[in-house]
DNA sequence: CTTTTAAGTGTAGTAAACTTACGTAAATTA
DNA sequence: TAATTTACGTAAGTTTACTACACTTAAAAG
């Protein structure tokens, strides 16, 4: 359960107090932030009360004393201002939409960190150690996510490919069979050709992974979902945060892929990266 | 100007400080939220160090005092943003490396956030508004940014595509002109093919945007560069922040674009989601 | 290489801030 | 109205933070 805001708390509770404690509440909400800055002495002299009964109000909303009702309160004043309004309006400025629009990514990164299943995540890092080899799926934006996964993936020396293409996808998926792995993306999880392809793959024994919406019409058709809830409202007219989660989350996997295959794999890594030295300018630092 | 996150602002003045004030900055980036909690006197004994250090170590980083910081520190943990000090560890379990990852992410877009130039965002978005034609150049995964950039600026009504090939990408720089935009992503700026290319574009009349580190060949080869500062060590042997970093500047420039359009442009995206509408299975919801 | 200057760091003392213990006043109940 | 509880403030005690100064180390100048 997330904690409540201290000031809304504060409110809630001012019928049920008494009359210093009344002062001295209304002096904290009329200018919670001078409060945070005020020492005991200065905020009962302006509530007209005795220190003491500035520190039993502290007490009685969960504080250990004085300062540390001061720093709960400074919390619950930040995470008050970063959640209002965080849709861009049509009069913003640069100054305004840009933070936004980071702000709504974290905010989303954020919630995907408290709600994805771990369990989930272990399992699917188990069919993909197992794979044979896989091929990533994808449509459209989900379409760029895949042929991301590719080059990430093609790391632990896997045959691996990524398509976008809709006919190709049918093809694989009908050929392929036990070993193979088809990792499916999709953010609404309700493309019928993408269904299908699913469906298809499934049927003929290989194993489907999907990342997409849970209780999506994709997500009920594999094998393993690696569903991920990603809030609507942000995607209006172009997707944006539901790429970056699906990006973020085949981090993880991949992390969990690189741990699993133990040390022994890091000088492959080395190898790739330095294959790359020949193409860079030297760094002047 | 977003006021930046104290623990950034911290972690960035690490090679600055002299020898007490690091082992304070250490002792504090190790476990912002414990400091928040614990005295003046604790502070300076686990940092081993004395008192008037820490209080000195507090007025460099422009606070009043000792709980002046304690306070801008407390604002800095909240807002969903929680700090990682260690990278995965070898014998880190799905439950620790999981929100490892995604913390970092968050991380790295949050200082991204603070330090973006928002005038640089403006230029970029004029030149895009002006661009007759636009290309979006990637190698290896910069190559699905691009390909990504492609799906969301193509909305625009704009003749827009990507390339993740080199030649194709050389012929087009030669072949362009006034009117076309080269919008070249790249993590490192120091890739030598495309630093070339940029070059072939530049010298042939056409505007080149760089999505790439500031003060790298490819950025002092743009007409315009978009640079982004992300740390290294997340990347290591993937590329995994820095994807995500360009995607959501990408985010904040068709936003720009967007909004620069004005209202009379909303009636064309909505004509292309409602042109998704027959793929798609009915939401049950 | 020495001298001078500055920057860095700690000690000790002081002032402020916070908490506790206790006593009195008000309010509630019998 | 007396007894009892609750509310509140005074004053003392304790912790906490800050300042002034001294020493130590490093850097700059001679």
């Amino acid at each position: 359960m997330h904690s409540q805001n201290l000031i809304n708390i504060i409110t809630d509770a001012l019928p049920n107090l008494n009359k210093s404690e009344t002062k001295v509440a209304n002096i904290i909400l009329s200018d919670p932030d001078a409060a945070t800055q005020s020492s005991i002495a200065t905020l009962a002299k302006k509530a007209s009360v005795s220190e003491p009964s500035v520190n039993r109000f502290c007490k009685r909303f969960d504080a250990a004393g004085f300062p540390d009702f001061k720093l709960k309160l400074a919390k619950s004043l930040v995470s008050g201002i970063r959640f209002v309004n965080r849709n861009v309006d049509p009069n913003d400025d640069v100054a305004s939409y840009t933070p936004k629009i980071i702000d709504s990514t974290i905010n989303t990164l954020a919630s995907v960190r408290d709600k994805i299943s771990y369990t989930r995540v272990n399992q699917v890092v188990d069919k993909l150690i197992q794979a044979k080899r896989i091929y990533f799926f994808g449509l459209g934006a989900s379409g760029s996510v895949a042929r991301d996964a590719e080059h990430k993936f093609f790391r632990f020396n896997l045959p691996v490919s990524s398509h976008d293409d809709v006919l190709m996808q049918r093809m694989l998926a009908s050929t392929g069979g036990a070993g193979d792995l088809f990792f499916i993306v999709s953010h609404t999880g309700r493309t019928k050709e993408i269904v299908e392809v699913a469906e298809i793959a499934r049927d003929n024994g290989s194993t489907v992974i999907g990342l997409t919406a849970p209780d999506s019409p994709l997500a009920a058709m594999c094998t393993l979902a690696m569903d991920v809830d990603v809030p609507e409202n942000t995607d209006e007219y172009m997707p944006m945060a539901s790429r970056i989660v699906h990006l973020v989350v085949l981090d993880v996997l991949a992390t969990g892929m690189t741990l699993r295959r133990g040390p022994e794999f890091l000088p492959h890594l080395e190898k790739i990266k330095s294959s790359l030295k020949p193409t860079r300018y030297k760094s002047d630092s």
